[in-house]
DNA sequence: ATCCCGAGGG
DNA sequence: CCCTCTGGAT
């Protein structure tokens, strides 16, 4: 396991890494960051990018969304995959949006997590990069990198959360998961982990790196 | 040809 | 727990 020092080492590197993974979202408003963070399940940034220009041009609120075709929806977000299921779950959130809470995205973890397409992920997605609160985004690369740094021993995403906020400054919270997600897209890949050139190797436990 | 790996549903 | 939905990457 690792000493507080080293975690903290390890924000630090990630940091410099990462400097600035939010204020990419924060821009954005909390219905957008909502709605692309539901279509980029599965799928690239540049998959999701592509889409939703025109889709916000198209549906700029919860209450145009929630009224689209459903054939419309799946015509604009086809390229991010699983559009079937996407359409369907991003009308009836906006959807759900509109009758729970006219139109505005709630802060809070139950009542995300209660909309239609809304995970645990995408709902502390939400929280912390739309609202500034401070929440650690678990996926599965979270997931992933935690373990093989050996920050977690857990399986379970939401003990891993629990882990993490137990174990990370609450200062970091807020970036931490989606600094990670950056790097494990680009360097502690599922696959083929880039470990020659990971900025975190002489902090990592994971028995398969390699030099 | 197989893996990726979020959310919902059985 | 298990499976399914899609396009893209490898």
């Amino acid at each position: 396991m690792k000493s507080k020092n080293e975690i903290q080492q390890i924000c630090d590197i990630l940091r410099k890494a990462y400097p600035d993974v939010k204020t990419q979202l924060l821009h954005r408003n909390p219905f957008e960051l909502l709605i692309s963070t539901i279509l980029s399940a599965q799928c690239t940034d540049r998959q999701v990018n592509g889409v939703t220009p025109a889709l916000f041009r198209v549906y700029p609120t919860p209450d145009a969304l929630a009224r689209a075709p459903i054939k419309k929806i799946e015509a604009l977000i086809r390229p991010t995959g699983f559009f079937h299921n996407k359409a369907r779950n991003i009308r009836a959130c906006a959807a759900a949006l509109v009758d729970r809470y006219g139109g505005v995205v709630p802060h809070g973890i139950e009542e995300l997590v209660a909309l239609p397409g809304v995970g645990r992920k995408t709902a502390n997605v939400v929280r912390s990069a739309a609202f500034g609160q401070a929440a650690v985004v678990v996926d599965t690369h979270v997931k992933r990198i935690s373990r093989r740094l050996g920050l977690t021993r857990h399986e379970d995403p939401v003990k891993i959360e629990f882990d993490l906020m137990a174990k990370v400054p609450e200062a970091e919270w807020n970036d931490l998961g989606l600094r990670m997600i950056y790097f494990g897209r680009e360097t502690c890949r599922a696959r083929k982990p880039d470990c020659p050139n990971c900025p975190l190797f002489d902090l990592c436990d994971y028995p398969e790196k390699t030099a």
